[in-house]
RNA sequence: GGGAGCGUAGCUCAGUUGGAUAGAGCAUCUGCCUUCUAAGCAGAGGGUCCCAGGUUCGAAUCCUGGCGCUCCUACCA
């Protein structure tokens, strides 16, 4: 609603000045006024125009408000401050638009705006999931969400590097330390309870420090990561068993925050599908990579990087600068697989995956993983060729993201580059404090700084599914003791529903760039700016309509609402008018969030609606309310806080819990 | 060396395309549960927005130069 209404006033506002003054601004500014009895719109826009039209500010605003007419639902335009020109909306007419909007819910609307495509999570599958890659799955699968909200068709893919260093390396501690048989690792991944993956987290922790004893066990890296690349022999079957049960996992993981995924591309099949084939081919005949004859990198096909401008610096002799594409042993570097897979993102390549089922969640949806096409299902969805694709990748990896977007663009594909976005966000980092609480020895260098980065590969960080078992458990015990009432399992549930709010506001609640430096207390935390508290407001707000035996779709109802919406129905209770003029923002933060890439804005929107709400509960007792009039428009406030709020939530992937 | 990002209250962080008196949570202190649930509400204290210039009617925000911190930059992935 508040959207639609800036929107109509700056397009009145235009054409007034154009007319007026034969000014055109294609930028009009509209703010909201610091307080809502100055209105609910302000414009500072006769500072501007003071300078080309040679006046004082506050007299252009004088004439501006005389003269010009009011758009449909505002009421006033008033002169305030050194001149800005505050407008004031028609409460009565806009309460009732608010009310009419459609809820942003889980479904969304029907996508009307393209296909779009989102990567996330993206685990190397060798090794149980920690708090770093919750942030990029929490990150990603809201991004999704609000794109579907915003009426976008999304895929979401999770793209799973099976043939990477990092699968090697659990496949050679399996052979070298564990000293297990395919036979046995497959016991072993049956026999685990489920946790198979924390059995690799350990494993692989070995492995670093085994290659540390001895080089020469470097070189066992090296066979096995050339025996995966190749496909075909025994190492590379123990490698898939290993790596498609850790993703099982993973896929279990996520499915716990409500994170789920739509197809897995798998790297070894764009290696044996030759994608990149395809893709060496493309690129030399569009000239973005050449041969190399001299210098440093003499042999290989390389690539100008991006900032390079090509005639100013570097006059004479080779770009020592330049990115390595294809090493001189004519092997490829991940950045060219990665060029090809975008490619074909982007239906660029001319070739496509098989596709068979890998998962099914508990609705029957499945997940579709790659194959070989000839192994594939004869229905299956279409995936790639999208309009506009989000690559959700820590900011570690910006150069290579640019390298490929780079490479797109100087193969001719500009639009497809410019709808090319890397949602680059910061690392989860451990605070030393929590560092040496779970027993990590830290160093006195370590101690002294403010975060300590987690690594997988010393086995240094926080397991997803320990933190979030340990975010149920701190919940269940502050369930277990106010409900008393309820069964084992319901307190479960809530209990569980509450662990994921807090945990999915807590990765959201800092805006991407900024690094979290992760510890227990705050995380652990259930009051103050939190999802539970969040949770907590909505529970409050449902309560009342229990009590109160009416449902809080009712009283949102175009008829129930005409007498509560009379005239003068907000007349004295700014209030209770900001509180639906809050409620009336969801659409506006969201398209902002997608504007931005930022979805810590729709956690504060969350936040700030729970805590004008707390305060309204306070003041307003609804139950008690002797005026009926009065205490239907209470109820109608509580509902359409409760409506957005819900929305809102489920934007963020946030459960709502029965009671609290 | 080159590139990217950051520096705001004791701590952790917000701060829209430059706008009205710089905000929130935590922590500290003071009140409020016989009420629609206190996972809450009200209030208090707490600021050289890293420093110095500049642009502007107006700068935490934009520009320049410093200082400090982090990441990236390899024929690893």
């Amino acid at each position: 609603m508040y959207l639609s209404l800036q929107n109509r006033l700056v397009k009145h506002v235009r054409a007034f000045l154009k007319q007026k003054y034969n000014v055109d601004l294609t930028n009009i500014v509209v703010e909201q006024p610091p307080k809502i009895e100055l209105g609910e719109f302000a414009l500072p826009v006769c500072f501007e125009l003071a300078r080309s039209l040679r006046k004082a500010p506050r007299k252009i605003a004088d004439e501006i408000v005389v003269e010009m007419s009011l758009p449909e639902g505002f009421a006033k335009f008033e002169v305030a401050g050194a001149g800005y020109i505050n407008a004031r909306l028609d409460r009565s007419s806009a309460a009732a638009l608010i009310a009419r909007d459609l809820p942003n819910g889980e479904a969304g609307p029907t996508p009307t705006r393209g296909k779009v495509l989102v990567e996330h999570t993206s685990i190397n599958p060798n090794k149980a999931a920690h708090i770093g890659h919750l942030r990029n799955s929490i990150l990603g699968d809201t991004l999704v969400r609000l794109l579907r909200a915003a009426g976008y068709a999304v895929d979401v893919q999770n793209y799973i590097d099976n043939t990477g260093v990092q699968v090697a390396d659990v496949v050679v501690g399996f052979e070298k330390i564990a000293k297990k048989s395919r036979a046995e690792i497959a016991e072993l991944i049956a026999g685990s309870e489920g946790r198979f993956d924390y059995y690799c987290w350990d494993l692989y922790a070995q492995v670093s420090q085994w290659y540390g004893q001895d080089k020469a066990n470097l070189e066992a890296r090296r066979d096995t990561l050339h025996a995966l690349e190749v496909g075909g022999n025994e190492t590379a079957e123990t490698a898939q068993l290993i790596s498609m049960a850790v993703l099982r996992r993973h896929l279990e993981t996520m499915q716990r925050l409500d994170i789920e995924y739509d197809f897995l591309p798998q790297e070894s099949d764009i290696l044996h599908l030759h994608f990149w084939a395809k893709a060496f081919e493309l690129l030399k005949q569009a000239g973005v990579l050449y041969y190399e004859k001299e210098g440093k990198n003499k042999g290989c096909w390389v690539m100008t990087r991006p900032g390079r401008a090509k005639d100013d610096d570097a006059p004479e002799g080779p770009d020592e600068d330049a990115k390595v594409i294809v090493r001189s042993n004519g092997t490829v570097g991940y950045v060219g697989k990665d060029i090809a897979y975008h490619m074909w993102k982007f239906g660029l390549l001319g070739l496509d995956f098989g596709y068979r089922k890998f998962y099914e969640y508990s609705d029957g949806r499945p997940v579709w993983i790659s194959c070989d096409p000839k192994d594939g299902e004869a229905e299956h969805p279409h995936f790639g060729g999208v309009d506009a694709i989000y690559n959700v990748i820590d900011a570690r990896q910006s150069d290579p993201q640019e390298t490929v977007k780079q490479a797109i663009l100087l193969m001719g594909h500009e639009s497809e580059a410019a709808r090319y976005t890397h949602f680059s966000y910061e690392m989860v980092a451990l605070t030393p404090r929590c560092a040496m609480e779970l027993g990590y020895e830290v160093s006195e260098e370590d101690q002294q700084k403010n975060y300590i980065e987690v690594s997988g590969r010393k086995g240094f960080g926080v397991k997803a599914d320990d933190l979030l078992d340990k975010l149920i458990e701190a919940a269940k015990s502050e369930v277990d003791a106010r409900h008393g009432e309820l069964t084992e399992d319901e307190r479960r549930e809530i209990s569980t529903q509450i662990a994921i709010g807090a945990l999915r506001y807590f990765m959201l609640k800092f805006t991407k760039q900024s690094v979290i430096a992760f510890d227990f207390r705050e995380a652990l935390s259930f009051e103050g700016e939190t999802g539970p508290y969040v949770q907590y407001a909505v529970v409050r707000a449902s309560n009342i309509f229990r009590k109160a035996e009416v449902a809080p779709e009712d009283v949102l109802k175009i008829d129930a609402l005409k007498t509560v919406l009379a005239a003068d129905a907000f007349a004295g209770n700014d209030d209770i008018w900001s509180l639906w003029l809050a409620a009336g923002q969801t659409a506006k933060v969201v398209e902002q969030c997608i504007a931005t890439t930022e979805p810590a804005a729709l956690t504060k929107h969350a936040f700030q609606l729970a805590q004008q709400f707390n305060n309204f509960y306070h003041k307003h007792h609804i139950l008690t309310e002797e005026d009926p009039g009065r205490k239907a428009l209470l109820l109608a406030t509580a509902a359409i806080v409760r409506r957005e709020l819900i929305a809102t939530m489920a934007v963020l992937g946030i459960p709502t819990p029965a009671v609290m």
